[in-house]
RNA sequence: GCGGGAGUAGCUCAGCCGGUAGAGCAUCAGCCUUCCAAGCUGAGGGUCGCGGGUUCGAAUCCCGUCUCCCGCUCCA
């Protein structure tokens, strides 16, 4: 399994879509260029996002908001609180876990082990089951697990790490993999990506870069609500970049520490946001399967442990070589952050409903894309290896990237049969034409074979070579990527032809 | 961070019982070619991850170090 994303990365690198970060300084883990072909198809699948999100809906509008924002963002967001977790490793198990959650979990298990004792030992002596709470608070267990809690909360609010690294210790709280009870030091690990506000070290103020793009849409939603004449229900889109410091920023560009986010914060009235809930799940599933992903490769999956934030949160996941894995979330926020905002910021972060003669704060539905993931799920779902007919008749392995036409890199090839003048001489002045409306590539060298199969593996859906017979009556072959068909279109209609299949508006139309 | 794997030409790799680097593909120039890659001729390209040690001599042996990749936690 992990092999084929190994030779995906290999693939995406010599094919120039997708480069290791800083090559030639041996590399940055986590991070990931996009190159010549790479960029390509990051823009196109952005923009078809942005084209079905905010052209194609009346009441969604655009923003760009900064990478850097005000300190107090973040506190209000939560992040500073949740994105700095202490984390301690088993020095047998070699697992890595959150101090809280594994402290928590313990004396979960205590109180449960509590009560089946305390239940046990009611029934014995006949007495009533409604005495079970009252009676477990005397069991030992029971509360041990109450004291391992309050010296959590105290070392957590206090950030003493080195009390958390004793209380392991001294509570022998054991490793659910392996029992074992030894472990590292107490660590806090920052999620967030700090840096300098002001150019001298001493005198500046220490910032973020954003976590997520989300915020910047909830800080600036007074701003946009009051400039874009917008009625609830309405949303705002942004499409920028996020970043995290990933503990281990692993496979590939599924996780990397400089990511890029499609989000989408669509503003409810209370009481309305499970119903915009399902639309949006429904309307994002619909827009990746009419890029092409295959329905056997997308799932939902609900979220059982939901966020600070949260409401309701599915996933929609996307089958990659290492399994099923986020590729897009959708979650019901709530009010959550907007009234945070205002809380914090002492602004009042209302609406104004005029149908309803009242203000309220609304409700948040969100739908967020992994840009970077998008681009991985088209890459691996594409690439394919097959058998095909060779010049001499047998069969031998072709490269394909079997990609959606309308993301493809470069769309259309144009080749010349032989490297004769007259060919040559057709065949650019037809690329020199079409590349004012697609992106476009002309090649001679090689045999014709050759090229097909290079072209097969950027991805190039049609190609379209000038033969003898061009030379006779000013036709041309259009050669299919996928099925190897071709097809005699006259060189006056080759345009029209590509366009039926490369518009951007057809596409839009039967979304 | 821990465990595992790997660093030699742009790519895939060989060379590793020490004697001063090689193949295929790719690239470039030319020839040949009338529809599905690897025909001919020629050319360019390597501080063998980095540092130190042993040795007359190290890609090869020893020590150290760095980086990348995979797994573990988390998420877009």
């Amino acid at each position: 399994m992990s092999l084929d994303i190994v030779k995906l990365a290999a693939f995406a690198k010599e094919q120039g879509f997708i480069y290791p970060g800083s090559e030639i300084y041996e590399g940055i883990a986590g991070v990931y260029d996009y190159g010549p072909l790479g960029v390509e198809l990051k823009r196109r699948l952005a923009d078809l996002w942005w084209r079905a999100m905010v052209q194609l809906h009346e009441n969604i509008v655009g923003l760009d908001s900064a990478i850097l924002m005000h300190p107090r963002v973040w506190e209000a967001s939560g992040h500073v609180e949740a994105f700095h977790d202490p984390m301690v490793d088993n020095k047998v198990s070699k697992k890595r876990y959150r101090v809280d959650t594994l402290i928590e979990e313990y004396a979960q298990r205590l109180e449960e082990k509590a009560r089946r004792e305390t239940e046990k030992k009611l029934r014995k002596k006949g007495a009533p089951l409604h005495r079970l709470e009252e009676e477990v608070q005397q069991q030992k267990d029971f509360q041990r697990a109450q004291l391992l809690k309050d010296r959590l909360s105290q070392a957590l609010a206090r950030k003493d790490w080195a009390a958390l690294t004793s209380l392991l210790q001294e509570e022998q709280i054991p490793c659910p993999e392996s029992g074992s009870t030894e472990w590292t030091p107490v660590r806090q690990f920052n999620l967030m990506f700090s840096t300098h506000l002001g150019p001298l070290a001493e005198e500046a103020q220490e910032i973020y870069l954003r976590p997520e793009t989300a915020q910047g849409i909830f800080v600036d939603f007074p701003l946009v609500l009051r400039t874009g004449r917008l009625k609830v229900p309405f949303g705002i889109a942004q499409i920028g970049k996020a970043f995290r410091n990933e503990i281990v920023a692993r496979q590939f560009i599924f996780r990397m520490r400089e990511f890029e986010q499609m989000e989408m914060q669509f503003f409810v009235q209370p009481g309305t946001e499970a119903y915009w809930y399902e639309v949006w799940k429904e309307k994002r599933l619909r827009w990746h399967l009419h890029l092409g992903l295959k329905p056997e490769l997308l799932r939902f999956k609900d979220h059982e442990h939901l966020a600070h934030y949260a409401q309701a949160a599915t996933d929609i996941e996307f089958a990659f070589p290492f399994g099923f894995r986020e590729l897009e979330g959708i979650h019901s926020r709530t009010d959550y952050d907007l009234s945070r905002h205002a809380a914090f910021s002492g602004k009042r972060l209302e609406y104004y409903d005029e149908t309803q003669a009242q203000s309220y704060v609304p409700y948040v539905i969100e739908t967020s894309v992994g840009l970077d993931r998008l681009i991985l799920a088209h890459l691996s779902q594409g690439y394919t290896e097959e058998m095909a007919p060779t010049a001499e008749g047998g069969e031998e392995l072709r490269i394909v990237l079997k990609i959606h036409p309308l993301i493809a890199p470069i769309q259309v090839a144009v080749f010349p049969l032989i490297r004769k003048e007259e060919f040559v001489q057709k065949a650019r002045l037809l690329y020199e034409e079409l590349r004012f409306f697609f992106m476009s590539a002309y090649e001679e060298k090689d045999s014709i074979g050759r090229r097909y199969r290079r072209y097969d593996a950027k991805g190039t859906p049609y190609a379209i070579t000038i033969d003898g017979q061009t030379l006779e009556d000013e036709t041309v072959t259009i050669r299919d990527r996928d099925t190897l068909q071709q097809v005699r279109v006259p060189m006056s209609q080759v345009r029209a032809y590509l366009g039926e299949r490369l518009e951007v508006a057809h596409w839009l139309r039967t979304l």
